[in-house]
DNA sequence: ATGTCTTTGTGAACGCGTGCACAAAGATGG
DNA sequence: CCATCTTTGTGCACGCGTTCACAAAGACAT
């Protein structure tokens, strides 16, 4: 999950909960490869192994859009597609604009998992002269000083910030000022919105981070079988690199205003 | 979140939560910001804010690693972005390789996030053999022949695919098979790995079909206002596009309009 | 029509995560 | 040394999400 909701905490959604949201374009997936292979039917046991979910979450997330299964037969493939796209809205044409096109912001406009959802990359904009005009995955690139304009001729209302996290910000108070309510945020910062703008965010190192975290415990159980694992490492960890806690107050331990501090150097 | 754990459901790693686990590199982040303008300590509201989140969540958090704070003052921004950066496992380095090198590939490969953080990009993998020993971000890129070598040479645990979702899977097997046992998928697949095999996800289009979702939702509320609209557009929807509930045998019926097929294009 | 068999839809129980609210801990000043 | 003030750490309650397990619903055969 690269995946981190904002804004909006625990507002279920016309209630239907955000978790099952979230799963929607997981279903909407496994069933449109279905369709291609032009499967009339499916029963939960089957699309939910296809979608990697339990069958019981399934049945209960479709429950809260309706009762489109048959008892006895399943789910109508054709029938359940219409269904999730209609109730994720992917019916209707989303225009969207991509801030920063760097390897990242280049890479989305080449996503071909964009255009297939009733996703439409409206404009590429970038902030640097040297690649305005210059055609990225067939479209050409637009200055960001003709940002408000794009935004408003083409009612554009979800943007996405592939730009470094220091100007993500600002790129975000122009989108939201120029009417932009969604925005997708690539960036490794936290975008303060008003309210009514939903942000997600998409980290690419947190996610390696998180598996690091699995990774390394792995490895520590493996090696320290036994109990004695579960006594903190902790002196180990200071012999390696102490930082002190706290400057105490009688300790003479090494206070460390600024002690060396290892690894994690700054971005 | 772009995010969605996939295997290793809900245990708890070593008492301490997943959700806590997963927002560890927000206060890392945040933390790393303070350090480098030579904050000393920080309260827990500052940096909830700071991080985006609740400051009672975060004491929680945090009280899962031990009492690293001082009461009355705060915590020791330096002391605590070592304790976090040590469980998180980011003191030691992780060698990682990166498999497809599309545009996505090639931005992973420069991204900033991850050579900061300790993780180490060990070798760029991509089948084409036209791509062999073109230098991507400044390391060259080697052919998925070698993709077995490489990881046992290294010691690679970590293995990041950004390939097509057509060999995604067959390049995880490979992956696991050589001996790697934590993977990122940028890939629109379900991943199939034996236990012991962590899997995360990072979906781009997903991400946007949940904004999708609220931003229809804020456009149906603001036009119907009144009650009228709980009453399931079913029929008005039914007239623009109706594929019977079920289909049967007549009705072979649209085909998936958009293949599928995911893009992440290979060179 | 009737019975059997398959599969959905959901009531209910359970567990995790979140947020409140407060006591305990320590800093700071007199 | 005592009083006051700040901020942490956490017990507790609540709500969301997940899972189980089963009754109801329909297909299908006889």
């Amino acid at each position: 999950m690269a995946t981190g909701r904002t804004h909006r905490p625990a507002t279920r959604s016309r209630g239907i909960p955000e978790a099952t949201v979230a799963r929607l374009p997981l279903y909407l997936r496994a069933l449109t490869a279905l369709s291609e292979r032009s499967v009339p039917t499916v029963s939960s046991e089957e699309l939910a192994a296809a979608a990697g979910v339990n069958s019981a979450k399934l049945r209960k997330d479709f429950s809260y859009l309706g009762s489109y299964g048959t008892r006895g037969v399943g789910y109508d493939v054709e029938y359940l597609v219409y269904q999730i796209s209609r109730e994720l809205g992917l019916t209707q044409d989303w225009p969207v604009v991509i801030v920063g096109i760097g390897n990242l912001g280049a890479a989305l406009a080449g996503y071909g998992g964009f255009a297939s959802r009733g996703f439409r990359v409206a404009a590429l904009i970038d902030a640097d002269p040297a690649m305005t005009g210059k055609p990225v995955a067939g479209i050409p690139v637009q200055h960001s000083d003709d940002l408000e304009k794009i935004i408003e001729e083409d009612g554009v209302s979800i943007g996405v910030i592939a730009t470094p996290a220091g100007v993500a910000q600002q790129v975000c108070d122009r989108l939201v000022a120029a009417g932009v309510t969604s925005i997708l945020n690539f960036a490794p910062t936290v975008l303060s919105v008003p309210d009514g703008v939903d942000v997600r965010k998409v980290d690419l190192s947190i996610e390696l981070q998180i598996l690091a975290f699995h990774e390394q415990r792995k490895a520590g159980e493996e090696s320290n079988a036994e109990a004695e694992a579960e006594a903190e490492a902790e002196t180990a960890a200071a012999a390696v690199a102490p930082p002190a806690p706290r400057g105490t107050t009688g300790g003479a331990g090494r206070k460390g205003p600024d002690g060396d501090v290892p690894a994690v150097m700054p971005a």
